[in-house]
DNA sequence: GTCTATATCAAGATAGAC
DNA sequence: GTCTATCTTGATATAGAC
């Protein structure tokens, strides 16, 4: 059943964005799914084998989204409200997988270790490619502290905001926009 | 020995923003200081007590830190140096521990959230302490807001320094700064 | 492809000797 | 205060039946 394999991998994700990919077990996956334990070892052998199919995915579902915002007519703030709404949902009241997987980074497996840093790239440069397009006037180098801001504040915002439950993110975000006119 | 306490302490913290709570050990924690599980146990009987007294002791730091900042007479780029200089010292070469330990937030137990909540809460206030006393024309509302921001962006930054190698914080304060002047 | 059963190992924790 | 020894539980993982 290829269904059964993208079931596991979208819980595995699910459950790493609230408590990580340490946390997680397989003992949890088959109680939540109504298997055993020995039929997700089935269709991923290993615990380090699902998680380079979680980060896989999400690497995916970021390229995708690259492609998207590029080819967009989107305005600069639209295409950040993009990303960050982006954000909100695939978080779903936990935090960002990326941030979950970066946080439990010394735990990880080289080759998610590989994805995890692919990932996180690439999130940095779709903001650079987000703000070249507009900040013309603005050097390189400027370009690429501004995106290190901009999804360092969204990601460290989404933190907060599980722990303190306000909408740090949103207001947060309000300030950045007024950056980018500065 | 009250020193080894400290020491047991001392040296969860510093795991804690390697590799997480949930990830140590107290088999790591014996090995590393040479002694056995029986031992730590002895000093904190249950991992969830040694959890509350790191987290007390991450409080009472950031409690000192905030009388220190209150007192002073910086300038607000002055405190703020001061505020994100400490993180760099405080981490290490990890993680932020609190970045650590909101990660973890879904495995912790209820009294080491309450500590990790307080914190959160204590950066979020300190800042807007630091940003109230110069930025008068500006509303309590926008001061939150910028609080929000700041501390978001230099915890979001110190996740991917240490899985991208670069100086992404330095650079992204270096943009947070021109946003006090706009 | 999913199951039962089981092996192996590490983690958190306790009892009791020294 | 630290040790040895041991217990329990849960986690990763495998073998082999259906």
């Amino acid at each position: 059943m290829e269904n059964r394999k993208t079931q596991i991998i979208d819980l595995a994700l699910k459950l790493i964005r609230e408590k990580g990919y340490v946390a997680i077990s397989y003992d949890d996956l088959s109680k939540i799914l109504g298997v055993t334990k020995a039929s997700i070892h089935y269709h991923f052998e290993k615990k380090e084998d699902l998680g380079v199919a979680v980060t896989e995915r999400v690497l995916q579902n970021l390229q995708d989204f690259s492609s998207f915002i590029t080819n967009s007519n989107l305005t600069v703030e639209e295409k950040i409200k993009n990303f960050y709404e982006r954000q909100i949902v695939l978080c779903d009241g936990g935090i960002c997988p990326v941030s979950s997987l970066q946080s439990d980074y010394e735990s990880l497996p080289e080759k998610i270790r590989q994805n995890v840093e692919e990932i996180s790239q690439l999130e940095i440069t779709i903001f650079k490619n987000i703000l070249k397009v507009t900040l013309e006037n603005r050097g390189a180098k400027e370009i690429e502290s501004l995106a290190f801001a901009i999804v360092s504040c969204i990601k460290g915002a989404i933190q907060y905001e599980r722990v303190l439950g306000k909408q740090i993110l949103t207001q947060a975000m309000n300030e950045i926009y007024r950056l980018l006119k500065g």
